[in-house]
RNA sequence: CGGGGCGUGGCGCAGUCUGGUUAGCGCGCUUGACUGGGGGUCAAGAGGUCGCUGGUUCGAAUCCAGUCGCCCCGACCA
């Protein structure tokens, strides 16, 4: 490809919308251009990109036992109805109602409805399972907050996996295999990765990874163990309890009057202690229901313990409730925040000022207390009556620990499982793996046939990965000061000749010569041909950052060599040009590993 | 959805507070000449309903009201 027949239409300038490095690179290297907030047009140059990256995703994917197909962005809202994530996807879902042709029609977010559609009209028998099907496709979502460029946009392009299993076991295989996939991606596209423990959060299921890029640019946080011995999503994340500070002498149970001061922040303020010496006492409204759907669910409240320094992880308690209602006989059918109304009257006092001495004795209340609480001496908390606190709080003395589990979120200082400090570092999620279980064929109804001609739901899992974030993430995680530094596998093109001097008739023809012998091999190569002074040419080379740089010059020829430059390396090698084809065929096959 | 900022040629900005000939500057673009190894020089050009609508005024990029859009922080995020 020649430059003045190709459109890269790079700039000098850096667009002030543009923050993250990512934007900015792709912005000026020519790569996109926005239309409207969360929508990009891709360049011939980013559009190159995207699909190298698409490419090597299809190869792992079918490698990993994957069968491509294509389903629809529109679809019929009734399919979302089934399962009910119309209202789960809340406004993100998009839907088209301005014509009447148009109504009840949505542009899919992700497909899970829509495979489980195709698979239950025609996977009937345990014969014809396990598999795995998958697309490449234009997902839509109306993010409320697009931003970072191409990081978080409203249409994207997803790659998209389901799998569908007769049994357990049989999917641990299938998410093993997907998650080798996942791994061998990221590493053919030049990105450094982290895999972390994911939350599974309401959905259920018992395992799900996400695959993360550290960098400053994303708007997610991973904690990691200093040792490299764990790594999670902050969402998720374990720690080890707090040790026992320990105590010179228990204190008296003081009460004391706090008027309006109602916040952690406040009362540590008034009264002189740290947060970390305080009780947060949150209720929350649980409902339950014993033997059956039929049966009449039963109001009760959850009070969660936490240090006053510390945020309750409400898919941590979740987890922690359904096990203890599971374990009676009965069922949890929601936990929520509960309203400042019905606080009121199970504390008899306004939100703010509760605390557990006394609560849990209350009919219909199961009290969970974090780890750290066990270790806490002459606590403050709220004294359940408006405007007052209590001070000297002892458990034991004033009240009694219930149940006692991790319910927390980590914060800076806390310690992995097994000791070693943990680290906090933002990162982009570039993909999630998912074992989703029988969510889906539960609600649509996706059952086969057993050995015994026993009906079951079919297990799923989903694979899902953002092939324009994997784009955005390697230029975050490889640039420089000049530009972007392409990996050699995803790169627009492999090899760019820059002619020095489009007059001179010699530098001309060698480079067209090197352009023709490359592109002959099948290597990707950009010639340069603009009628543009040398710097000109080598600070675009560099912005838009082609791996291998091969400059054609008069003064070179003349010595009878070419110059060959890597964009990560510093020095220029003068080389014959005889030996380049088969240098450059040395390092892309290299990289193609 | 809360808070903040910004809309002036393709891009980056000045002008707005304090209304007043023809709306400027840099980059880029066109033509010509020179130049030719890290974003050149000179000369001559093309290109703008100042986001949109309404209002105030003799007169609005500038003041007022409304509206649309974009960016950032936060909340939210299968």
């Amino acid at each position: 490809m020649k430059w003045t027949k190709f459109f890269i239409p790079t700039s000098k300038e850096t667009p002030a919308d543009a923050v993250v490095p990512s934007h900015r690179l792709m912005i000026r290297a020519g790569m996109i251009r926005q239309l409207a907030a969360g929508s990009y047009s891709y360049l011939p140059l980013g559009y190159r990109i995207l699909r190298k990256i698409e490419q090597i995703v299809r190869e792992e994917i079918d490698r990993a036992g994957g069968i491509e197909l294509h389903m629809p962005a529109l679809q019929p809202l009734e399919l979302w109805q089934e399962t009910k994530r119309d209202e789960a996807m809340g406004p993100t879902l998009v839907r088209l109602t301005d014509k009447p042709f148009r109504r009840n029609t949505v542009l899919g977010p992700t497909h899970e409805e829509a495979i489980t559609e195709i698979v239950r009209a025609y996977i009937k028998s345990y014969k014809q399972l396990p598999v795995t099907l998958y697309q490449i496709q234009t997902k839509f979502r109306d993010e409320e907050r697009p931003k970072s460029g191409v990081l978080r946009t409203r249409e994207f392009l997803m790659k998209d996996a389901y799998s569908f299993n007769t049994d357990k076991a049989s999917l641990d295989e299938t998410y093993e295999r997907m998650y080798q996939a996942y791994c061998r991606i990221y590493d053919r596209c030049g990105l450094p990765f982290v895999a972390v423990e994911a939350d599974s959060g309401a959905i259920g299921g018992d395992a799900s990874h996400e695959f993360m890029v550290v960098t400053d640019a994303g708007e997610d946080y991973l904690v990691r163990a200093e040792d490299g011995s764990y790594a999670a999503n902050v969402e998720r994340a374990e720690v080890l309890a707090l040790e026992d500070e320990g105590c010179s002498e228990m204190a008296e149970l003081a009460e004391v009057h706090t008027p309006r001061l109602s916040t952690i922040e406040d009362v540590s303020n008034f009264l002189k202690c740290r947060p970390q010496d305080m009780i947060k006492t949150l209720i929350y409204r649980l409902v339950t229901r014993s033997g059956g759907k039929k049966s009449k669910p039963v109001d009760g409240f959850v009070v969660a313990l936490v240090r006053g320094n510390h945020e309750v992880n409400d898919s941590k308690l979740s987890k922690v409730v359904k096990a203890i209602v599971e374990k009676k006989g009965e069922e949890v059918v929601s936990l929520e925040m509960a309203e400042a109304e019905p606080i009121q009257k199970l504390t008899q006092a306004d939100v703010g000022f509760a605390g557990p001495i006394g609560l849990a004795e209350k009919d219909g209340v199961l009290m969970i207390a974090d780890r750290d609480i066990v270790t806490m001496h002459n606590a403050v908390t709220g004294a359940n009556k408006t405007d007052y606190h209590v001070t000297g709080v002892n458990i034991g003395r004033d009240f009694q620990l219930g149940e006692v589990a991790d319910i927390r979120f980590a914060v800076e200082g806390d310690k992995a499982p097994n000791g070693s400090p943990l680290v906090f570092e933002k990162c982009i999620e570039v993909g999630h793996v998912f074992k989703l279980g029988t969510k889906y064929s539960d609600a649509m109804k996706a059952h086969f046939l057993d050995e015994n001609g026993k009906s079951k739901p079919i297990i799923m899992g989903c694979y899902g990965i953002g092939v324009n974030r994997i784009l955005a993430a390697v230029i975050e995680a490889s640039h420089d000061d000049n530009g972007i530094c392409w990996p050699v596998n995803i790169a627009p093109f492999t090899v760019e000749i820059v002619a020095l001097d489009h007059r001179e008739e010699q530098v001309m023809t060698m480079a067209e010569k090197l352009h023709d012998e490359l592109e002959a091999k099948g290597i990707d190569v950009l010639l340069d041909d603009r009628d543009a002074r040398p710097g000109f040419k080598f600070k675009d080379a560099d912005l838009i950052g082609i791996p291998i740089r091969i400059t054609v010059g008069k003064r070179g020829l003349d010595e009878g060599i070419v110059e060959f430059k890597q964009r990560t390396d510093d020095e220029v090698q003068k080389i014959s040009p005889d030996s380049i084809v088969e240098i450059v065929e040395k390092i892309v096959s290299e990289s193609a590993g």
